[in-house]
DNA sequence: TGAAATCATTACAATATGGTAACATAAAAA
DNA sequence: TTTTTATGTTACCATATTGTAATGATTTCA
């Protein structure tokens, strides 16, 4: 399950700091930034689920910045972080396109579980992410990363791969992968399987630290 | 446009009606309940938006209701309403399925923009702007803006280039894209699909500077 | 230890796949 | 109508992928 990414934009440097330690130790990915400097070029390019916004930033209103945004057509959900409390400025948040709004000092406690209640709304999760060890496969993005980072698998070595994961605990037979894999067992050669699996193990692992793949003699193969 | 409906549950009469009083005045139709009896019928016959619950009812806890509710199958949004404000109660009427939540004594003017923004996000209307990198595609207008300078695309690709963009973590294979594009993906063949894409590149990046689609070798197209 | 079986690795050739231009046809515009 | 535009199809070429065979390494077991 790929996880969810928060961008905060903060100008405090220890309040950002502490946000983003605690958002982590949730199992969120977080962005820090210390202005709205750079942080449209970062929406463009990485999938991010929500934004922490300070009202209060220096140079701009956190507010209008978010939406400006809003007419640019990002979507994403956005909570308010500030230390004013007048209806005046509750309001202009809510209208400029904010989802929620913490003033501080503000309980973390609470700011997680809203962040919670919000991402189970605008950011339903698919879990297309199969996980092993440091091996992440997103089925549908059709992506590898090895210890986060993206490795090029073609389309037989992905379908390869996913079936040893999907398979984790059970070592497979060279017939096995070829009906699972090939599609058609009896048109290959076992060797097939071999070079097949070799190409995949320099692909994932081509210094040969990891030892991804084992092969049991006489049997087939098996993830260790 | 309808009238979003909201329901409240709060056994202070006098507090309910002062609350009823302002949703109207804001155009919301209520249903006001001193108890929780009687609402799941309400819930099943009538088209309700959202709840806002006191969680202090007489006889049962308000959270725990809403818990039963969310059993059943019933997902509209709850604001829970307490005197009470301790960690505690708070994280409990979150998890119990709260979408939000507001202390004794509020203020009626951020609730009533807490539920403006609890609103659009669960019944939300559609947004008309797509973004992807500099792409800017308005659904509305069916125009296509390549870093602020418009692009003209024939309806067919438009449509295609939404549908990647609306899809952009996943690859596509030529047969989804026959289907959701083209409608009808038994009559046209995957060539038709290259030479598509291909015609929409040289129209999106004619000098091939940016790559916005790539082919995932024996799976289909994405965007990258 | 040594032969047989199995496996890894490499190189090469066959095949599948994708890009692109050219053409054909249908639909829309003039 | 003629002209333009949109779009499906085909053909051809380049390239990525993958099966196979050959060779060398490793494991098993008598």
């Amino acid at each position: 399950m790929r996880k969810r990414t928060i961008l905060i934009i903060e100008d405090e440097e220890d309040l950002l700091e502490l946000l983003e330690y605690n958002l982590q130790k949730e199992g969120y990915e977080t962005l820090g930034f210390l202005s709205t400097k750079n942080v449209e070029q970062c929406l463009q390019e990485e999938p991010i689920d929500m934004l922490i916004v300070d009202r209060n930033l220096p140079g701009a209103e956190g507010s209008e910045f978010v939406a400006s945004l809003r007419k640019k057509g990002f979507g994403q959900a956005v909570i308010f972080v500030t230390a004013k409390n007048s209806d005046m400025n509750i309001e202009e948040g809510f209208l400029r396109g904010g989802d929620d709004y913490v003033t501080k000092p503000y309980n973390i406690k609470e700011l997680l579980l809203r962040i919670k209640a919000i991402l189970a709304r605008t950011a339903p999760e698919k879990s297309t992410l199969l996980i092993y060890r440091d091996l992440s496969l997103d089925l549908e993005a059709h992506l590898l990363q090895v210890n986060g980072k993206a490795v090029e698998l073609t389309k037989l070595e992905f379908d390869l791969l996913r079936t040893l994961i999907e398979n984790k605990n059970s070592v497979l037979s060279r017939d096995f992968l070829l009906e699972h894999v090939w599609k058609n067992e009896e048109f290959f050669q076992d060797k097939t399987v071999n070079v097949a699996i070799n190409r995949l193990k320099n692909k994932i692992d081509p210094t040969k630290e990891k030892e991804y793949i084992k092969s049991i003699w006489g049997v087939g193969y098996t993830l260790c």
